[in-house]
RNA sequence: GGAGAGAUGGCCGAGUGGUCGAAGGCGCACGCCUGGAAAGUGUGUAUACCUCACAAGGGUAUCGAGGGUUCGAAUCCCUCUCUCUCCGCCA
């Protein structure tokens, strides 16, 4: 959500800036800075009778307490009257207040200056690209077929117990993802990221905290005899630790990271996008987050991307980094670096993390602040990334890496899974 | 799930209808004291919105949340949420 003063100052430059996004923001913003008005009027007006009959109703009492009941009674008499007028006032004042509220997420975030203009993934700049890419053998096969070929993953005995998108990974595939999930965090770890074990399920204010909410509530999966909501992704509960917090500027930055299952509901897509592990409604993933000042946010973004691709080298795997244009950027994000691997038996690139600074987007919502070192209590940045989401990278790993004799086991990953080879 | 107790500022803790944003203590910050430190001592120490120059100053709201009674509520009433204790159930 973007910050109201933000609106009433720089109402041209905002409206601009989303035209990044293809957002036509003029009428709205109009809306807004009207119901502002509206709501400061009222405000002033509420205030000013509170203040009133704050006085009088002092002096009731002071006459009261000298006996002067006449007197008092007179006085009741008129604050009586002027309780409906607050009555009236306090009512306008939280329906223009829940109104400008409305209006305001309505608004994406503001696209940075570094975003390239465009509207299809198309116009995505490619920062780099790195890596071989893997030419395989004539009787290559894409990773579903190699998943049933070693039995590895059961996508049949997923569909059975749960439904499609709900695979079941088995002996070297488990193991597999368990390895994978050790190496992240332990990495995360040693980058500095406190490790969070979080709560799958959030409750509504963390989902509305993070965005999720009233938007997307159809992406997630809702308890609803609890109205309890399976996350998406642990950076809904992970960024919501810190909602309604005030931090000291020195617990800055703060690094966060977290392993979680995901789930998410992801209704309309079909064909090659959802074939085997490329699309799942419940998959693994770790995440990093940052919490920052708005001084160092941009910079803390680059070292997210530095860490993420640090992890796709180690991993040898071949990958591209997209710097997302205008169009193609989330409704909440100011810049985002998506990181793709290249799956060689499908021949295309699977996204396999998401990095993106939200600036005061979601800290404005949520009212995760910090104190200055000169006192000021302001917003801070907030950022996250996947690193790395698992599907995707199991299904190139098992693309690319596979030979006659079996499929390779990354090195850095051998310690942790015990076996060099799935054959 | 049943029974009971409770929710006050960063923390502890007073406050049961009147000037209480809230005593006192701890913590923290700054100053004094000191050769330096401790002790001592002084001052300050919430958030949001409005006014305003995003200053100073001023106003309003906030004592778990929401509603109500009252001229006036941290204090009374109702609803909800959460926490604790005991019992039950249970990995």
């Amino acid at each position: 959500m973007l910050q109201i003063s933000l609106i009433r100052e720089q109402k041209e430059q905002v409206a601009q800036a989303l035209k990044k996004k293809n957002f036509d923001a003029a009428e709205i913003i109009e809306r807004i800075l009207e119901v502002d008005q509206q709501r400061r009027i009222t405000q002033k007006k509420l205030d000013d009778t509170l203040a009133e009959s704050k006085i009088m109703a002092r002096e009731i009492g002071t006459l009261m307490k000298s006996g002067q009941q006449e007197k008092a009674n007179k006085l009741r008499e008129e604050t009586s009257r002027g309780k409906i007028v607050v009555k009236e006032l306090q009512d306008k004042l939280a329906q223009l207040e829940s109104e400008q509220e409305s209006l305001l997420v309505l608004l994406p975030n503001m696209p940075h200056d570094t975003v390239p203009a465009g509207n299809t993934p198309d116009d995505n700049e490619v920062v780099t690209q790195e890596g071989e890419i893997t030419e395989l053998h004539q009787d290559a096969v894409p990773h579903w077929e190699l998943a049933t070929k070693y039995d590895i993953i059961d996508f049949e005995a997923g569909t059975k117990i749960t439904g499609a998108g709900f695979p079941v990974y088995k002996g070297k595939g488990a193991k597999l993802q368990r390895a994978l999930i050790s190496f992240f965090l332990d990495e995360a770890t040693q980058a500095g990221y406190t490790e969070y074990q979080p709560p799958l399920m959030v409750n509504e204010a963390s989902a509305y905290g993070t965005g999720q909410l009233p938007d997307k509530d159809g992406q997630m999966y809702h308890v609803t005899l609890d109205n309890l909501y399976m996350i998406p992704t642990a950076e809904v509960p992970v960024t919501n630790l810190f909602r309604d917090v005030i931090l000291q500027e020195n617990q800055l930055p703060a690094r966060s990271t977290a392993y979680s299952a995901c789930f998410r509901r992801e209704a309309g897509s079909y064909g090659k996008d959802v074939r085997g592990l490329n699309r799942l409604h419940q998959f693994d993933k770790v995440e990093i987050v940052q919490l920052t000042t708005p001084e160092a946010s941009y910079q803390a973004l680059e070292e997210m991307r530095e860490y993420v691709t640090g992890l796709l080298r180690k991993l040898e795997l071949p990958f591209r980094i997209l710097n997302l244009c205008g169009g193609d950027i989330s409704f909440a994000s100011a810049k985002t670096y998506d990181m793709e691997v290249f799956s060689a038996a499908q021949n295309r690139w699977l996204e396999v993390s998401s990095i993106s600074n939200f600036e005061t987007f979601q800290s404005n919502r949520m009212k995760l602040r910090y104190k200055t070192k000169e006192g000021k209590t302001i917003l801070a940045h907030t950022l996250n990334g996947s690193a790395l989401a698992l599907p995707r990278i199991l299904a190139a790993l098992l693309e690319n890496n596979q030979t006659e004799q079996g499929i390779k086991i990354p090195k850095v990953l051998v310690p942790y899974t015990g076996f060099d080879n799935i054959s």
